[in-house]
DNA sequence: TGTACATCAGTGAACGCGCGTTCACTGATGTAC
DNA sequence: TGTACATCAGTGAACGCGCGTTCACTGATGTAC
């Protein structure tokens, strides 16, 4: 069967979202096969698009990041301007976003893993951090660009953790206190930045 | 061949040491068979100490914090007392801690994936998690005993998400700007708390 | 207009591999008589 | 003291399974003549 041209961007750009909802969700160990199969393709067809499973991920990783960077700038940019930091906070370490990994950041979600995969993986995840640290930097404290830089890195890698520790919590309540005990104490430094 | 009495409890113990360190350096995939080749034995042997691999990863997780608390506990006690909470914070954010996931904190090298494990598991991540807070609530700042034992939970699990990120990043100079810059932004938050 | 061939996204069987777990077996020692 | 049997930590082949990747094939459409 023959397509229509733009049919193949198509299908690839599937694949990858798809792919970066998995591996947010149940980490870099989800098949091939099982994704195709959420596609509604069969695992042959996998490799016309991309030439291995680690080419998939750095790009799932890459719309991961574009999609998260979205959804937090959205939210410091709808609240007034000395209300951004509390808001971007409050986004992150919210009840919506622990309860869905699949949909939020992948820094929580899969950031312990790209510590054990190849250099080419964690050049991307570099570059995640990156991206996070030169869109968020303007609502940082500190006298320098590069002080705000490294604070919007300390934050979300930190902020990460709080989340993960939430996630795999199993009393609800503990989760809740963890959730907003987080936001208390990351506004709490920011606020007393050089 | 009969074994002396104390045999069976001396390689139980051996095989929860060494899962306890493989599990932190290389996630909880790491396969039986490897693990009891490290120790001179087959993977047959395996299920005479363990009913699953999950019973193992359990016990290894336990192992692990206990070690790691031991660890942190001397950083701090022999520090000056105000000087604790010092300690404590670049004892875990140190380079050491970094270049060394199998000898370090199972919050940072494994919280991501146990957030995905059965619910076994989480109830012993939870465990962990109460022990940090209970064991270093004494050094951290707050009213009351559940103040003093929330800060400590956020501070550990937002330091092992800065942790991760280090890991993560190939660019040494960065690596290590986001330990010291983490080191500052935790004790930052901590001084000014209520 | 009609025929022969090229293209190429997608199919599905097959590959080698490593996994967790099971199980019949080994063999040195302890125990019963 | 000698013999028969029980114990049980450890062995290694085998199980079914899912993985990433390869490859000969399909078949609808486009192109050349």
């Amino acid at each position: 069967m023959r397509y229509p041209p733009e049919h193949k961007d198509r299908v690839r750009e599937k694949i990858v979202h798809a792919a970066s909802r998995r591996f947010r969700g149940h980490g870099r160990a989800v098949g091939i096969a099982q994704l195709m199969r959420e596609l509604k393709l069969t695992h042959g067809g996998f490799y016309r698009h991309f030439s291995s499973k680690d080419e998939l991920f750095n790009e799932a990783l890459m719309a991961s990041i574009k999609h998260m960077k979205g959804r937090m700038l959205e939210a410091a940019e709808k609240a007034s301007p000395d209300r951004a930091l509390e808001q971007i906070v409050s986004t992150y370490l919210s009840i919506e976003h622990c309860n869905h990994p699949a949909d939020g950041c992948p820094l929580a979600a899969l950031t312990t893993e790209i510590a054990r995969q190849p250099m080419a993986t964690r050049r991307t995840f570099e570059r995640l951090l990156r991206i996070y640290s030169a869109t968020f930097a303007p609502w940082m404290p500190g006298r320098t660009r590069a002080q705000r830089e490294h604070a919007a890195m300390v934050l979300f890698s930190g902020m990460a953790g709080v989340l993960n520790a939430a996630r795999a919590v199993p009393d609800e309540a503990l989760r809740r206190a963890l959730l907003e005990q987080g936001r208390d104490f990351f506004l709490r430094s920011l606020r007393v930045a050089p």
